[in-house]
DNA sequence: CATGGGATTGACT
DNA sequence: GTCAATCCCATGC
């Protein structure tokens, strides 16, 4: 996708994200869970403002993310909103479409559930590192592309956000309505 | 310069 | 269910 795809609300290129593709080294992955992060909220890493971790947040849309987490996992986001604006979609999981032997060999697993079923394990998976922070999603290394045709009318699910402990009531994690390889089920919103 | 806290995962009880 | 691994960086002295 061109630039102008991630120059809206991180909202609504976190929706869409949903169902297109992924692709690095050798692999390919349909992305079937996201979610947002924005400055106005202190789950943002750019919520503490410039700072030279956060300067690819607040550049131009369009461009990847990388950062290292719990100093072991690297994960994957697509900077997104008009340069000067804080925000990102995290990449959280994949169906596996293309070099699944590559990304066996990678992880070391035996299903292929196993394989992208999280932002840790794709990065994984696809071999994306920190390096990749700040490079362009349309000229890559890494590549998104548009929803395939079978994805183009692909059903979305709302949940909250997982595994963070600030702004966890804000219903900004989208997720491919029954896919199997989801980081994990989307809590059903429980009757009032 | 020292400290502390993670947008997680996999191994283990 | 619990818990450690391990490193980047923001913050505070």
């Amino acid at each position: 996708m061109r630039r102008a795809f991630y120059a809206r609300p991180v909202l609504e290129v976190a929706r869409d994200l949903v169902g297109c593709v992924v692709e690095h080294g050798g692999c390919a992955g349909v992305i079937v869970e996201t979610e947002a992060y924005h400055d106005s909220e202190p789950a943002c890493h750019a919520f503490v403002g410039l700072t030279p971790r956060t300067s690819t947040l607040f550049g131009p849309p369009g461009v990847a993310y990388v950062y290292r987490s719990y100093g072991i996992h690297a994960l994957l986001n697509a900077v997104s909103e008009p340069a000067g604006i804080g925000a990102a979609v995290l990449i959280r999981a994949l169906e596996p479409v293309a070099g699944v032997d590559a990304m066996f060999a990678r992880r070391g697993v035996v299903r292929v559930e196993d394989l992208c079923s999280g932002p840790g394990k794709l990065t994984q998976a696809l071999g994306i590192e920190l390096t990749h922070n700040g490079t362009s999603l349309a000229s890559g290394p890494i590549v998104f592309s548009p929803r395939p045709a079978a994805w183009r009318g692909v059903q979305v699910s709302v949940d909250r956000r997982v595994g963070i402990t600030k702004a966890v009531e804000l219903p900004w994690r989208f997720c491919a309505a029954d896919s199997r390889f989801l980081s994990r089920r989307v809590r059903v919103a429980r009757a009032a």
